[in-house]
Formats: structure tokens, C-alpha cells, sequence
DNA sequence: CCATACCGTGGGAGCGCTCCCAAAGCGCTA
DNA sequence: TAGCGCTTTGGGAGCGCTCCCACGGTATGG
């Protein structure tokens, strides 16, 4: 059996490989009779351009890929990157494209995978802490390249994120209105922008009220569930009457270490969370929290990315994101005895 | 600027493009002192082949395809989805292959995506209701695959699963066991295998042991937790004294509906669930349920079609898992009264 | 009626690799 | 020293497509 290339479709048509390949690339320049002979023949035969050919030839393969510097297992616990790649995959579907996955906490792995590809017309890449490896290599490439996130080296870069400052300020700042002063918080990695922003936030948020900020109270964790339980067991000690955790997943901990301590939430202290992703929100009493935007950003990087891809890098395209500030029960606000936020 | 190809390599190594290939494919006949010239080289320039052109020319991709037909939506809201990516998402990894996501509930823009990719060098494809259009057209095209799931058209398919009849047998003998004989089921959709093997196991259960089938105990739903939910509501009116979910998530959405109803679990009513996915298990009291290990079978299916693409798809591999019954508190074995499950 | 313009079409020349075959170089034996 | 077989190397011929240029045909204008 014969290939079945544009060759032997143009054979059966009785034209050109080049009439056949302008059928299916939707060229205007072919008479309309002759492109429904091709399309009849096409569509008898289930002919399908073979894509390596094409990718070869015209240096486009309309694969984009999301890379996340992760572990597979941190990838799939953490209920964000599920999130951000529900994001992407629905916009590299609405936009045609097909979207591969690359993660591989190994920066030496990571590299030479993405590269050695070669097909990806272009990468959506989570920031992390060691992004200083990967990224400008990637820049260097000459890799269309968005990163999720705020790189920690942002020089020339294009990047989605969302107000992480703003965020967490605002979370803080209810948390003061609602007459709080012993406001203690479970940070992200200080070495990641994001737990850095989280946790600069906070501090603007008091210093703003002119709450005194005691480093004692602020306790670092990696946004793992029992890194976030045992920082706020060392917090104890200290007798916040609140707690902002940099995400929901923190919060989570957080409140398990406040019970086991016979402290209830509201009442002994108020919980604030970040990220609203439904399953860690579901804690007694619902999880007050910020929420950000996470589908939405993936969807944006992937536009982001395919106007790089059209238009070029330059102007690095930087997006920032509001979040919202969703009230529920934790932080006690519509506890009969809160005080009011609103003056 | 001159593209960095094998044949630039070669140049700058004093060798030829042959050569070149020879070393970065790890070929043999090549002497170690030539080898570690061009290595060398291939080092100072960061040259990384071309994957198109190695792919034209060869016929290989080393990228596989897990394809879900199902909506983004429900991908990234049901935790079977995410499990089952990341086993094989770790599979594609240690075997470095890259792995493309093919998330699309319509058939007719599924099957194009696919082939016209053409790059895939083979597929994991979940199974679903509606796939009798997809796989056979897949195998016709011959394009390596393996089933995740039972596939409804069988013929020459591999596939890879766990026993959902025996599976949900134990589950439900287990019930008897506790001296239950008004136990009501919420089915998955009985188009699918899985629904109608969990739905099999059920009645197979009861046939065994003499327990006589109420057709009105048996309510259908669709493995969402809303559907679950109105099913139990419809259940309730036929006083049934223990229930079994053909899956977690549908487990919860019977509790609620249960607790709304001022029924106590597992005092009451015991339940059951399927699957073992941890956040949906986290119900009060904690969910007794049949474990089956999702990210093995997305392992395995990884492996089994490298198996395939290595040695053929004849004869069709299957491979049916075991599951476990995981007792907590739901089904209420550890209460009290409750009476022995074993003689 | 011929010149000019353009539209539709065909074919050549790659894209950067792999695969195969032939040739060269080597050590060994007879 | 000629002959043999082995290892190592080089180059040709594609893989199936896109892109570009050139050509013939028809429509248009002078």
C-alpha cells in the first residue's frame, strides 16, 4: 500500500501536491470546483497531512507546552496546578492548539526535554524558586515563553500572575478591622515571589493600621498541609487571635493544629485563607480566603502566548490579575460580636 | 547566522553528519576518541536535534497522547481524571517520553486532532460511553493504544482496568456480612462499563447471598455529586438500611441527601463508596470504600503500550486489577452492634 | 488586435534528520 | 605479501510537507 501523502491525493484528484496542500491549508487561490474534488477525495481516502512533515517544513507544529517545575506527586496534591492546567488546556482547545506536559522538578531534566522537542511552537511556564536555571536559558532559546507567575529573574520576560501584595493585604486588613492586632501568619517559601508578595502583604497591611508587627509571628511553611500544621503549633506559644495562611491548603493545617490545641475557629481565632480552591475550602467553619483567578490566568498566558508567537516578544507583556477577598466563617466576621469592617 | 544542524556539528568536528548521528544516538561503531570530540562540541554549541526532521525520518516521536473524552470540566472536577493523568503523566516521565492531553468530549474534533497530529507515537484513551466511534477508527488508523477502562467494543483492544464487578461484590457482601438487607445502590451511568460492572457486582452480591433484588432500590446517576444526591433522595422512600455509591463523589452526594433527611451514617443507614480518591473520602463519618489504584492502571497503560509499540498489538494485552476493600466508619463494621462480618 | 495584468496551477528546492550501502582502514592469517 | 573479515566512516536517498517562482490561461484595457 501506497503512502498516503499529498502526492497520491493530488494523483487521484488529477492535480498538483501543491493545489492539494493549498485545499488544506484553506488557500483562497484555488478554483472552487477543483477544491471540492480535492475535499471529496481527501475525505474518501481519511487522508491526514502527516504533521512531523509539516512541523519540519513550515516551523510550526501548533503545540504548545506547560511546563511546571515540580514534582509529578506536588503537581497532582497541590489543588492549584490541576487549576492552572484546567486553564491552559481549555484555551489551547479553543484555540486549536495541542498541549503537552512537562513536569520534572529536575532543572538538568527539564532543559534538555523541552529544547530537544523543539516542536513547541511555545511554553507556558510556572515560576518556582529555581526558575533562574531554566528561564533565561529558554529566553535564550528564543522559545516563546510566558511564564505563570512572577519570575524571579523578570528581565525581558512576559509574565501572567495575579496581585499577590494586594491580596493578602486586603485579607490582613479585614482581619484588622475586624479588631484583630495579634495577627499571625503561615508564609509560603520566602524564596518563591509569590510566598514573598504574600507575606510583603501582610506587613503592608499593618503597618498601614499601625499594627505593630512581632516577627514572632510570623512562621514560614512550604504550602503543604503539615508543613502549614506544625508552623502554627510553634505560633501557639505566641497567642495570635488571628491567622492569615498564604493559601487555602496552609489554612487547612493551620486549623487542625488550633483545634488540636482546643482553640476554636472563629471564636479563640479568626482563619483567613488565599487561593478559594473548592475541596481545601471545605473546612468547619467554611474557609474565609482570597481568591485569585487561577483558570482565567492559565487561559491568559496561553492567549499571551500565541500573540508572542504572532507578534513577537518584544514588548515583554505583563499581566496582573485582581483577586477577592470571599468572606465566609473562619475569620468571624459575622460573629455577633465582630466588629464592624466598615467605619 | 548558520542553523545549527548535524551537518554544522560535523564541520566543526571534522566528521560527518553520519557520524554525528551516530554519537548522539548512542550508537556503538563509533571510536571513543571521535565520540568525545563531537560530544564535545555538541556541548560548547548546546545543540539539540531537530525533533521534527527525527521524526519525519524515522517515524518516531517518543510523545504519547492521553486522550479523555470528556470535558475540560469534568476532567479537572471528578479526582479520577487527575489520579489517572499523574500516573501516567509519571510513567511518560521515567520512560522519557513527552506526553500531549487530548481533552475533548466531542468525538468529531477529537478524532481529526488526533490523527492529523499523526505525531503521537501512541495513546492512552479513556475508555467512555460513547467511544465505540473513536477506538475502532484509532485501531483502523493503527495507531498503537491501550484502553484505560473497559472499552464497549472490545475486539482486539488492549486494555487495562481493575475487576469493578468483584470489587463492588466485596463492598456489597460486605454489607450483608453486617446484616443488612435493604441495601440501596447509586449507580454510574449504565452505558458505561464501569456503571454497569459496579451495578453487576452489586446484584451478584446479593444473588450470592440469598439476598432478594429490589429493582426500587437501585437508583442511576451519573458519578457527579448532585446526580448522586437526587438519586438518594428518590431512594429514601423505600427505607433502605444501607447504601453503596458506585463512587466516592457520589457517596458524598448520598450523605448529604441522607443528613438532610435526618438519617444518621452509619447508624441508620451504613454507606459504601468506590474509588479510595482521598478528599472525597473525607466525609463524616470517615468513607468505608472499595480502593483501586488509579495511578498503577495509568502506569500500567503507559507500559503496556510501549509494550505495543516495541512488539506489535497481537496479541491485546489486558490487564484487570485487583481492588481493596478500604472498612472505615461509614459502613459501620466497627459499631457496637453491628454483627460480625466474618462467621 | 495585441499588450498588460492577474489568477490558478505545477514543480523544484529545501526543512534536518535517519537509514542504508559502499568504501576505507585495520589487524590477522595463510 | 596477498587475501580475508571486521570495524569505522562517508555520502546518497529519501521522510512528506511548505514555500517560492515560473508558467499558461483568461480577462481587461488601449
Amino acid at each position: 500500500m501506497m503512502t498516503l501523502g499529498l502526492e497520491e491525493i493530488a494523483r487521484l484528484a488529477g492535480v498538483s501536491r501543491s493545489t492539494v496542500s493549498r485545499v488544506v491549508n484553506d488557500h483562497p487561490s484555488v478554483r472552487p470546483a477543483v477544491r471540492e474534488r480535492v475535499q471529496r477525495i481527501i475525505a474518501e481516502t481519511g487522508f491526514q497531512p502527516n504533521a512531523a512533515a509539516r512541523s519540519l517544513a513550515s516551523q510550526r507544529s501548533y503545540m504548545l507546552g506547560l511546563v511546571i517545575p515540580r514534582t509529578v506527586h506536588t503537581v497532582f496534591t497541590d489543588p492549584y496546578f490541576p487549576r492552572l492546567t484546567q486553564g491552559v488546556a481549555q484555551a489551547c482547545n479553543d484555540h486549536d492548539y495541542t498541549l503537552s506536559l512537562f513536569i520534572e522538578s529536575d532543572d538538568i531534566k527539564l532543559y534538555p526535554r523541552l529544547s530537544r522537542t523543539g516542536l513547541m511552537d511555545g511554553v507556558v511556564v510556572q515560576a518556582s524558586a529555581a526558575d533562574d536555571g531554566l528561564i533565561p536559558r529558554l529566553v535564550a532559546n528564543g522559545l516563546p515563553m510566558v511564564v505563570a507567575g512572577r519570575p524571579s529573574q523578570r528581565e525581558g520576560v512576559s509574565f501572567v500572575d495575579v496581585d499577590n501584595v494586594k491580596g493578602s493585604c486586603t485579607a490582613v486588613a479585614h482581619l484588622v478591622g475586624l479588631g484583630h492586632t495579634r495577627i499571625a501568619t503561615v508564609t509560603g517559601p520566602l524564596n518563591t515571589s509569590v510566598g514573598a508578595d504574600r507575606l510583603a502583604g501582610y506587613r503592608q497591611a499593618l503597618q498601614e493600621r499601625g499594627v505593630p508587627i512581632d516577627e514572632a509571628l510570623i512562621a514560614s511553611a512550604d504550602f503543604t498541609e503539615p508543613s502549614a500544621y506544625y508552623a502554627t503549633r510553634r505560633l501557639l506559644a505566641h497567642t495570635p487571635t488571628a491567622l492569615f495562611a498564604a493559601s487555602d491548603v496552609m489554612a487547612r493545617g493551620a486549623i487542625r493544629a488550633l483545634n488540636e490545641a482546643g482553640l476554636k475557629v472563629p471564636n479563640d481565632v479568626a482563619v483567613v485563607g488565599f487561593d478559594d480552591l473548592p475541596p481545601a475550602t471545605m473546612t468547619h467553619p467554611l474557609l474565609t480566603t482570597v481568591r485569585q483567578p487561577i483558570r482565567r490566568l492559565g487561559a491568559r498566558a496561553v492567549e499571551t502566548l500565541l500573540d508572542i508567537i504572532a507578534f513577537g516578544a518584544e514588548p515583554p507583556r505583563r499581566i496582573v490579575f485582581d483577586t477577592e477577598l470571599i468572606i465566609r466563617a473562619s475569620c468571624g466576621a459575622n460573629l455577633p460580636h465582630a466588629r464592624s469592617d466598615s467605619p
